[in-house]
DNA sequence: AGAAAATACGCAATCGTTTTCGATTTTATA
DNA sequence: TATAAAATCGAAAACGATTGCGTATTTTCT
């Protein structure tokens, strides 16, 4: 790191003392307009930066917030930190951004690192493999300002960022038994975390409301390797009584069934339907287009990054309430669930 | 931000001094390993972390890396965040991401921000709108070291990574010529990047090399806006004497073209084959499958983030050198560019 | 004109670490 | 046994900013 002019040195040029340069830089009304003027200047010409550090360790805040995600390469995520840094970079803040790979472990790493205050509040969604949350209840226990979005822990009571999962999953469970489907399966990554609780319930409701009595074999629950999902799928696939409609709770899911659906020589959508949780850009463009079910990401950012703008830079505020506020998706019929 | 114990209270709990316990926590030869045993305990016991900001205050340094890329939807730059992450992790470095959407105002913006040394280096890819660069110089001058990659700045003498952007667009415009293309198209986003130029260069060797006069219409400067581009590539496509082969430099410009080919009933790759720098991970699943020139990203990151973290964790390092390494890229044949 | 009040600025403490320089005690050496 | 040499630890000064309090000067009021 390689700092500047310090405060000190920009007070000695100016033959003021420090105090009264830090007042000017911060406009005090104890400076007459003359010296700020003085002062702005030569700070100009000098380059003076104030160094963050010291600010952060007298104020004992960091402007910074950290964004805790379980991976970089989905359009969802990436999303969702654009609405965030579009709101908090207007008020100064900085994103210190860490990717858990799904591991739980890295998880606890992060968490553990982020205790010691370099970052005034965190925005996360947890990864898929985590189901014991003491890592996270002494985040909160220290005070700091955690939000959730998508994969939520109900355990912390603070505020939660989700769409509609139950119905919205319902809702687009109709939409595959519509459009002729009678054994539909679910593919979830885990059984532990929030969406897929939330939307294995909403897929059960519809078949339920549609007479269709669920075979447990197709509530398939995947892993994190890409191969290793697409044999689990191929198996699941070439099964004499074969699932015909596929609701994929996640996007690597619905990539993995199409990948799966070539290999097993199953056509979509004509022997299989597919529907998915997605926020690709492109899924119009895929072989066939693909349905979508689409969180309003950005916009998911921006109201996490609203309300922790308003605890941070407002001075008295209360702590974040406990409260689940859903933004509900929205469902793109294309290709893929195409009847016949 | 809510700060735990101190230093100085941990002290106090043991009557020691604060520099004891400093040292003792530091594994310091000068404390016995009786005092040591008696500090780590309490430390734990108290869940005692150390204020970062007063340490980076005090070491002058922030144990943080700035990165700074021109788009978060896009999974070349999510890989190399991936690839950079895996190594500062080791080492305990945090990182900032900023992204500039592209836009040269934030890019100015962001980096004068960088300037108070808020980061101890700073990795980034230029935005497309970048030709005036001195706000990279000012960065430069204050002796932070940068780290360009995929898109440079030659004119700061620094260390870039890059892929072998001519020799990989020759030989893809090679392909998209044996394929039967007579009349090839070249795709942009800015005709000031050095990826731009380099790729366009390439691009003319090959038709130079095959005899192909070119027609300066198609090599086409697109923009930000996707719905623009695609009227753009739609005209492009609609001429009676259109292309009939699409290099795109950067892959929304595929993606556009795959769009305003179906509005202007042009087939892929009947009429167009299409080939594309990209790192997509489903190009195989689009429809028709994509060409692709892709870059090792996740490599690439992780090669900056070494460079660096030697620059940064050794002592005496001499400053980046001002070289460009590069990394080649990999073609893969799908069915847009497929003969008939 | 004299007192009160407003204006403009400086001094010094503080935030939580690390580190230099000593000070003291213990151990080893002659 | 006296002395040099380790071995341990403490006091205090940084790092660079902010801020409560004090003070000198000027302005305002009666």
């Amino acid at each position: 790191m390689v700092s500047g002019i310090s405060l000190k040195e920009l007070a000695a040029e100016l033959n003021l003392a420090p105090s009264t340069v830090s007042r000017a830089l911060n406009d005090s009304y104890e400076i007459s307009e003359q010296t700020k003027k003085k002062v702005l200047s030569m700070a100009e010409k000098l380059n003076y930066h104030p160094n963050p550090f010291a600010r952060s360790l007298r104020e004992n805040k960091s402007k910074t917030i950290a964004v805790i995600i379980p991976e970089r390469i989905n359009n969802f995520f990436a999303q969702v930190i654009d609405g965030i840094e579009s709101i908090t970079q207007e008020h100064g803040y900085h994103l210190l951004v860490y990717c858990t790979h799904e591991d739980v472990e890295r998880e606890k790493k992060i968490v553990s690192v982020l205790l010691n205050g370099r970052a005034d509040a965190i925005v996360m969604s947890v990864s898929s493999q985590t189901s014991d949350i003491s890592h996270l209840r002494k985040l909160y226990d220290r005070g700091l300002p955690i939000l959730f979005f998508d994969r939520i822990c109900s355990e912390i009571p603070t505020t939660k960022f989700i769409t509609n999962d139950y119905q919205s999953t319902l809702e687009a469970t109709r939409h595959l038994i519509q459009q002729g489907c009678k054994r539909p399966a679910f593919l979830m990554l885990s059984e532990d975390i929030s969406i897929t609780k939330e939307r294995h319930r909403g897929f059960l409701a519809a078949l339920k409301e549609a007479g269709i009595e669920h075979n447990p074999e197709f509530s398939k629950v995947c892993c994190q390797k890409e191969e290793r999902n697409i044999e689990i799928l191929k198996e699941l696939l070439s099964k004499e009584n074969r699932p015909d409609g596929i609701l994929a709770s996640v996007e690597k899911l619905a990539l993995a069934t199409y990948q799966a659906a070539k290999k097993a020589n199953v056509r979509i959508p004509e022997d299989l339907k597919v529907i998915s949780f997605s926020n690709m850009g492109i899924a119009g463009l895929l072989n066939p287009s693909l349905t979508t079910i689409s969180q309003p990401a950005c916009c998911i950012g921006e109201e996490c990054a609203k309300i922790l703008m308003k605890k941070l830079t407002k001075v008295n505020q209360p702590d974040l309430p406990n409260e689940v506020i859903t933004f509900p998706s929205k469902l793109t019929i294309r290709a893929s669930t195409m009847a016949e």
